[in-house]
DNA sequence: ACAGCGGTTCTACAGGATGTAGAACTAGCG
DNA sequence: CGCTAGTTCTACATCCTGTAGAACCGCTGT
């Protein structure tokens, strides 16, 4: 249930490194300039890609607003560690996956990890 | 590139979950007793999912016996914890979503962290 | 050598997700 | 109240997955 398709990932990364909501158009833009082909899709595709990420509740939609504006549901970081928890919920086994994520992970990493967890 | 189908994943933990390498026999004989239904798959939909698996490099096949024999390409801990690694991967803020993934769990599972981080 | 037979691979199709976009519809401006 | 930008509907191609019949293949006993 979780991975999204290739140009709703796309649209989903726009969203989540903009601060402000924005509007299929701004997307629309943004998608053209940043895939390398340059080519513009039509705008009924991104309202129709925003519109299936709405369902899925990616994103919230501002109605009020004439061209509507979206913005992400939730800030990546928090998306990707929902993410990890749903992978770790699938297991029986929690502490072995743990022990085997953590033992693949850099010094840096295992080091901030620890301070982390020092904040408790 | 990660998420099974339902099949393939009822597959992929009865193989997980088992030492020895199993038939495609072994595996559809599993599935009805396991899968409340009780319904029993065609021995060919059974060997079409673990063809798609081994394709995937989720399975390894053993070709020298006469009912083929497969097994899981890697631990279940360690393909778990090779998708937690995966969507850490595709992050930018790699710490941020370190700190919202410890944020998550729970005091016993923090401790087992913090022992996991020792002992490292 | 050959017919069977169990076992494997090929081929096929339905249904859902996704990319893509034209057609149809709608709200608000002038 | 008619336009026009903007939104929703409808549609279709493609890919993935579940499902399985059809075709093919390698032993094994006679």
């Amino acid at each position: 249930m979780n991975s999204l398709g290739e140009l709703e990932r796309s649209v989903m990364d726009l969203l989540w490194a903009s601060a402000e909501s924005l509007s299929a158009y701004d997307l629309q833009a943004a998608l053209a300039s940043s895939e390398a082909s340059g080519r513009e899709l039509a705008a009924t595709t991104v309202l129709t890609v925003l519109s299936r990420l709405e369902k899925k509740n990616y994103v919230v939609r501002e109605r009020d607003v004439r061209p509507h504006r979206y913005r992400a549901a939730s800030v990546r970081a928090e998306h990707m560690a929902d993410l990890m928890h749903e992978v770790l919920g699938g297991a029986s086994d929690r502490t072995a996956v743990l022990e085997r994520f953590v033992g693949q992970v850099s010094n840096e990493e295992a080091e901030t990890l620890r301070r982390i967890l020092a904040g408790r």
